[in-house]
DNA sequence: CTAATCACCTGAAGGC
DNA sequence: TGCCTTCAGGTGATTA
């Protein structure tokens, strides 16, 4: 924040979808944002909206000596800072926008809003019928719950991932809204879970892949009970959870 | 409407 | 050592 963008270089041209007809060079960074797992660099007269995907690192550099062949996108300030953009598998995004409510129009609420209270939760859990974990990820309905955040969530609230949103009981759901805040809030605190590629803007691991309890962990003893934990894929995603502690259809 | 599959990409790891 | 297959923090388009 209080940066100035001097110039942008896109490496892959992919990587950039600028929807507006200029570049946002001159302008200040005046502020930053989150929703769900979009970014949001707030410029004066629009915004840089970032996506890292599976690999997708910012990493701030004072100067520009670490460009590796995986940098796509690099933002030099006028204070001689580099914003750079890295992606070993080119599937992170950064939008070019005017419009404010670009994020909001693609996302349901943020798992971390205050306005996602209980009572909202156990509505959107009851609107539809579908598997807990497909809900979970499901960002049109509630943002910011990846893969591994999704499992650890579920084995925290002792529910199969299998399990039908309509056999949910209340007192269920309720557990898994206080352990998805928590999950996510722990795993801010630490920095984020560095599994292969993911880096903090000062180009450090996060802390959480220590952390998990079940995701990677697939026929290691569950830390619970002891039990093997097992992998099975759900909508195409690897799936870990503890066969005894979240049992198939138990609410 | 949902669910399944593929496409987008590269690199690491495992099997043989 | 080397070749081939599988898998990976995600999403969006297409097909069923």
């Amino acid at each position: 924040v209080n940066e100035v963008i001097d110039d942008i270089t896109i490496h892959w041209h992919k990587t950039f979808l600028n929807f507006e007809s200029w570049l946002p060079v001159n302008s200040h960074i005046n502020g930053l944002s989150r929703n769900g797992k979009y970014i949001i660099i707030e410029l004066d007269k629009s915004y840089l909206v970032i996506h890292l995907r599976m690999t997708g690192q910012i990493i701030i550099h004072n100067s520009n000596a670490f460009p590796d062949q995986h940098l796509r996108l690099s933002i030099k300030m006028k204070s001689g800072n580099y914003f750079n953009f890295y992606d070993a598998r080119k599937f992170g995004r950064i939008y070019h926008v005017c419009d404010p409510e670009f994020v909001s129009k693609k996302v349901g609420i943020d798992a971390l809003s205050d306005n996602l209270n209980f009572s909202r939760f156990y509505e959107l859990l009851k609107s539809r019928k579908k598997k807990i974990k497909t809900f979970l990820m499901d960002q049109s309905i509630i943002a910011g719950i990846g893969n591994i955040y999704a499992d650890e969530s579920l084995f925290l609230s002792k529910i199969h991932p299998e399990t039908l949103t309509d056999l949910i009981s209340e007192k269920k759901a309720k557990m898994l809204y206080e352990n998805i805040k928590t999950i996510l809030k722990a795993a801010i605190k630490n920095m984020g879970t560095t599994i292969s590629d993911y880096k903090t803007t000062g180009g450090g691991f996060g802390g959480f892949q220590n952390k998990l309890q079940v995701y990677g962990r697939k026929g290691l003893p569950c830390f619970s009970c002891g039990s093997e934990i097992q992998k099975i894929k759900l909508n195409g995603r690897g799936t870990h959870f503890c066969p005894s502690c979240q049992p198939e259809n138990r609410s």
